[in-house]
DNA sequence: GTAAATCTCTACCGATTGGTAGGGGGCCCC
DNA sequence: GGGGCCCCCTACCAATCGGTAGAGATTTAC
């Protein structure tokens, strides 16, 4: 079957690379790991350029269909913003690599990125933008959020979260990394939700029947 | 002359490690741009890897005389706040490879990072830790605040905005890089700001005769 | 039954990698 | 004026890099 041996491939490039990054990684060692020679892996991929590529797209792929059903599911200001982090957290807690594959893209190939990322992101970027605006005539959002620059600081807490858990992790002696995880994604939570409403809003939302944090680490 | 050499092989591999990476950069392109030959390079370090941690100490030596001073200069919960705030700012703004080199070795050596920056930073970790006791005990920091992941992400935030700084000009159409990195750290200035304090503490901060934006993004 | 397609293999390519051996020129000290 | 010392050089090394050529299996289609 080719379809196993090129997923195969897209998995173990996928982790390689998000580990030690594109030119850390070798076609010999991908090959080693998945089990074939290097040019049984090269007819899959005509090149290792293209094997990226088909790594990142596969990425992002998943948010191309997402992004859409997460957003237009809800419409109040505060549902979006948590449906939105849940679905990160999801995402990037399912596989770590993820978050590690994208910040290494971002770093490495900033014009690339935006432009990949860019054309799918862009039109949902401007509903946020929309919402956020909404929420400030509601009063439920502080008016003095700049909104494309707190959802890029969102990203980058995020991300930066998942990918730096390694570091994170025993900062607290004795702390496991997934208690680390845990403890750092509440924090920025209780950061981006702070900053972003009104004291106000945030009363009504402690005051609601079940709070964020219950609602978004219990099931799956 | 040694020191010239050495220093000019330093700057150069410093700002060819950060745009594109360890195993990115070869001996051959710094010496390139040195104008010197490979052999004569590898005459001032014995190795790239030695090459590559004098790069890192040097970026980190600035912060082990810096961090005592800023601290201990200022004792009141604000103004340590703004004093690093500051002190990150201008650092990253004088070279934003920087930000990009320390997001890389976060990335790729998790645990060696974590020694090097360890153990230079932990003991004044731990007298932020105390600030921000005492300024929740003083009721001008909010208690929920987890006072270890608040500055993990305070430094993600800082480090991100100036790493991804390419990547978020242009998000805005026809806004220059300078201008953006300036939109983005007036946010995440508000984020962070808004998410420690309480809202007295923040009116009277507000009240107060120069707001922090004019009196860091004013003098040099 | 056989031809075409699919997949993996061995063998090899030129280029580049980090690193070594050793010679030579300039400079200072005795 | 000669012996070190410092610095840079040419020449070269084995290993690894991404990638190609082409043969041999195995499966599928007719």
């Amino acid at each position: 079957m080719a379809e196993d041996s090129r997923t195969q491939i897209l998995t173990v490039a996928t982790r390689l690379f998000a580990r030690r990054g594109y030119d850390g990684t070798s076609l010999q060692a991908i090959a080693d790991e998945v089990g074939m020679r290097k040019p049984s892996l090269l007819y899959h991929f005509p090149s290792k350029d293209a094997l990226r590529q088909e790594v990142l797209s596969q990425l992002v792929a998943r948010w191309k269909t997402r992004l859409p059903e997460v957003l237009t599911a809800a419409s109040a200001a505060e549902d979006r913003f948590n449906a939105m982090f849940r679905e990160a957290s999801d995402f990037f807690r399912a596989d770590p690599n993820r978050a590690r594959l994208v910040l290494r893209e971002m770093v490495d190939r900033p014009h690339e990125t935006r432009e990949l990322v860019g054309g799918a992101v862009a039109p949902w970027l401007q509903l946020v933008v929309h919402t956020i605006e909404d929420g400030v005539r509601a009063g439920r959002i502080r008016p003095e959020v700049d909104p494309i620059a707190f959802v890029m600081e969102c990203i980058a807490l995020i991300i930066g979260t998942f990918a730096a858990a390694d570091l994170a992790a025993g900062l607290s002696p004795g702390e496991s990394r997934e208690a680390a995880i845990d403890r750092q994604f509440d924090e920025i939570l209780r950061i981006a939700r702070t900053s972003l409403f009104t004291e106000g809003a945030l009363a009504d939302m402690a005051g609601s029947s079940t709070s964020f944090e219950q609602t978004l680490s219990s099931p799956s």
